[in-house]
DNA sequence: TGAAATGTTGGGGCG
DNA sequence: ACGCCCCAACATTTC
């Protein structure tokens, strides 16, 4: 009869494919699924307020699908290795178990909990869990990290492929007493004021949410993926970017649901293998950005790139206010900065488009943009925001090019046509026709007058004009050249 | 996973 | 019939 096992659930909030949990089970003894709740042991990147609303209803449904195989979710606050150690020492635990992260101050957290808890004489073990290919296992021909996309992806394409996800555990053995558990509401997860009603009606977390988001996903949207993920118009991507943050489902398991759909194609290499393709691609952005984060830790707050910590940023906290309240007067912008208000989620070809517009149009260092994103997003990933904010302010591995600077009126016209999205967030310019919507400051007057807006009291006239803008931000880019490494 | 500026080509109107 | 010009459409270069 083997003793007890702890298993520390963090960012794997699942049952399913969970390779810590199953190795628990494998052990034989009671199993004691444990969750601890101590931001200050995640560095500069505590939990921002819409990742802490996920983070509470994910431990919620996690505590529901363990009781329903009779075990249940112990919470706990403080240090990872003492209280551990402590609930080890209450529950005659012989082993802790935990799924791997790879945040910089996770892992050394991680160590250190790991080294703390085998000198009292645990067995631990840690799992690979979170990724496809482990950071350490994709290298160069020199034995270095990937700075580049396509060269990183071809040689995981060339690595071992991800294995077969492992199901659920049918039970989970108890210990004949359960240890003591802070109250989920005690954790204080939830915002004091309710400002989730648009959060709560956009998402369904937990591991249920995430595998009907991932049906759905394979069955209705992932064919059209090639074109429609462009189209925030349309509901044409996966949305499983905070399930899979969480760990609410396995990036294994939604690499197998793409992969077969992709092998039933016929023909190959049409325009629905395509689609496919595609989006397994995407999914190996998520492995890059893990892969860049962990073998350049320094980059959530640093570029990359070194010179670009000269580079001439603004400081203009009015117009920094007014792109996080989505109040710029560009409507494609603010309609995006309102959908994550509101949803805690924003269409990625948005993102682009206004992590393009803080950066190169109010020359705002790209690190506020990071900053708010990770407040305000439910899917807050360090290594996706630290990949995509480098990328969008062109210092970072296989950046855009600085002078690469999105013209936010014509990408509301190439990818909003209809202007569905924007009339969706922008109520304001709902009866703005077509032509004048995302150009409104354009509109003659008589136009304005016929859809009943008066600029700048219905809505915002630009504080920058782009054409004018892109010029500053070019000229700010010389400069830097101009000066390598002064 | 840009956009603007600049260059090239070719059809058609017109003297 | 011919050359000239205009300009749209597309390609290439540049930022």
């Amino acid at each position: 009869m083997s003793g007890s096992t702890l298993v520390w659930f963090r960012h794997d909030f699942r049952l399913a494919d969970n390779p810590a949990l199953a190795a628990a089970t494998a052990r034989g003894g009671p199993v004691v699924p444990v969750f601890l709740w101590e931001p200050a042991e995640e560095g500069d990147w505590p939990a921002g307020g819409a990742s802490k609303w996920w983070l509470h209803q994910s431990l919620e449904r996690l505590d529901a699908d363990l009781r329903a195989l009779g075990s249940r979710l112990i919470l706990r606050q403080g240090p990872a290795a003492e209280t551990l150690a402590a609930l080890a020492r209450e529950t005659g635990a012989e082993a802790v178990y935990w799924n791997r992260r790879y945040e910089p101050a996770s892992i050394e957290r991680d160590q250190g909990v790991k080294q703390s808890l085998r000198s009292e004489g645990l067995d631990c073990r840690s799992f690979s869990a979170a990724l496809l290919w482990e950071p350490w296992t994709i290298r160069t021909q020199s034995g270095g990290p990937y700075k580049v996309f396509s060269p990183f992806w071809r040689a995981c394409q060339a690595a071992e492929p991800p294995g077969e996800p492992e199901p659920a555990p049918t039970s989970l053995p108890s210990p004949a007493i359960w240890p003591c558990s802070v109250q989920l509401a005690a954790l204080g997860l939830e915002p004091a004021i309710d400002w989730a009603a648009g959060i709560r009606e956009a998402w369904r977390p937990g591991e249920a949410g995430a595998a009907e988001r991932l049906s759905r996903f394979v069955e209705e949207i992932v064919d059209d993926y090639a074109e429609s993920r462009d189209r925030p118009d349309r509901d044409g991507t996966s949305r499983l970017s905070p399930h899979l943050h969480f760990g609410e489902i396995s990036p294994r398991t939604i690499w197998r649901a793409v992969r077969e759909r992709l092998d039933r194609q016929e023909p190959p290499r049409g325009a629905v293998a395509k689609s496919a393709q595609k989006y397994l691609a995407e999914l190996a952005w998520r492995e890059f950005g893990h892969h860049l984060l962990y073998h350049f830790p320094h980059t959530p707050l640093e570029p990359l790139r070194p010179e670009f910590a000269r580079f001439p940023w603004a400081d203009d906290p009015e117009n920094l206010r007014r792109w996080q309240k989505g109040r710029t007067g560009y409507p494609i912008v603010d309609a995006g900065m309102r959908e994550l208000w509101a949803t805690g989620w924003m269409h990625n070809r948005v993102r682009m488009i206004v992590a393009s517009f803080l950066v190169k149009d109010l020359l705002l260092p790209w690190q506020e943009g990071a900053r708010w994103f990770w407040d305000t997003l439910v899917d807050a990933d360090l290594a996706n925001n630290t990949l995509g904010w480098q990328w969008a302010g062109g210092c970072g591995a296989d950046a855009a090019p600085y002078f690469r600077i999105f013209n936010p009126i014509l990408q509301g016209e190439r990818f909003d046509p209809r202007g569905v999205y924007v009339r969706r967030w922008v109520p304001e310019l709902a009866a703005v026709p077509d032509r004048w919507l995302h150009k409104p400051w354009e509109a003659p007057m008589k136009v304005l007058r016929g859809c009943g807006v008066n600029p700048a009291t219905d809505y915002p006239l630009p504080s920058v004009n782009h054409s004018e803008a892109r010029q500053r931000a070019l000229e700010a880019w010389d400069e830097l050249k101009s000066q390598p490494d002064a």
